[in-house]
DNA sequence: CGCGTGTTGGGAACAGGTTGCAGGTGGCTA
DNA sequence: TAGCCACCTGCAACCTGTTCCCAACACGCG
């Protein structure tokens, strides 16, 4: 399946004629490595925990990369920076506005909302590149908060 | 209902014990006028066009201001700078990636899914401060568009 | 009208992200 | 195995959107 490994991947790159360099090759292995999302600044710092003189362009140029070969994609959890992570998995996030904690859910959820959507407006979501905000069972007015 | 005039929210403000000034005059007759969604930047510049003296911290600050009164809010639609607007008008927005073009959508068209949310996670979604993002008829990828 | 406190303008700081450039390097070719 | 060059890199400057700081100002109570 396609939970692939930081060699696969590579392999993946080489194949489609991408120049593998010491930090392309170290950004993909950090995304295989942290397996969910991340920011930018978080992937350099990882990164550089290695690879000392990585470069944060290179970092935003590489997941550009990725991103263009849809290997990567990113989403927006709200007021914070973009969050990256490999393409293979495919859900939404709600993200509590009180105390930003951020629920997955499955397409399933969202199918039947993205069909009305496109029904009566033809337009098609991407519920996927930005978060849903909210909030959650805690921090809900008057579900269970103060 | 709500429709306010510029001199109904000073009013209101100022019984709110809320000091009025020329700028947060200025910000409130713009937002009326306009009576939709603008960018701080194009509110300055609105704003400024009769009170050339108003900075863009005055224009920040009043509308943090209204922001925490309910008078105001805004909504990021998409990547750019947050829009704001009049706190009257509930609607959810529908911006494409492709064009730009961004639809208002009623709460009707939306609350099942949000109820369908809160029943299976306890989760209250706010479908009005983050955009819904996608693809509009004509951009949609195989929808029609060159 | 005088005063005190909240507000202002201006600019600097900040955060996240992008870009230009000069030099370095992957990997094709022989 | 070496040579070459297009592509890639690190760096630093830049950009946009927003917040912060501070001395001067002015709203509105009395």
């Amino acid at each position: 399946m396609a939970a692939a490994t930081a060699d696969d991947l590579v392999d993946q790159l080489r194949s489609r004629g991408v120049r593998i360099t010491a930090p392309r090759r170290a950004v993909v292995e950090a995304l295989v490595e942290i397996g969910s999302h991340v920011t930018a600044e978080t992937l350099h710092a990882r990164v550089q925990a290695r690879h000392p003189d990585v470069s944060h362009s290179s970092i935003y140029r590489t997941l550009d990369l990725l991103t263009e070969l849809g290997i990567v994609t990113h989403v927006h959890l709200g007021h914070g920076p973009a969050e990256f992570h490999l393409a293979d998995d495919e859900h939404s996030h709600l993200v509590c506005n009180g105390c930003g904690a951020v629920l997955e859910i499955d397409c399933a959820v969202t199918d039947p909302f993205a069909r009305t959507v496109v029904d009566r407006f033809g337009f098609q979501l991407d519920l996927r590149h930005f978060a849903l905000t909210g909030w959650c069972r805690r921090c809900r007015p008057g579900g269970g908060g103060s």
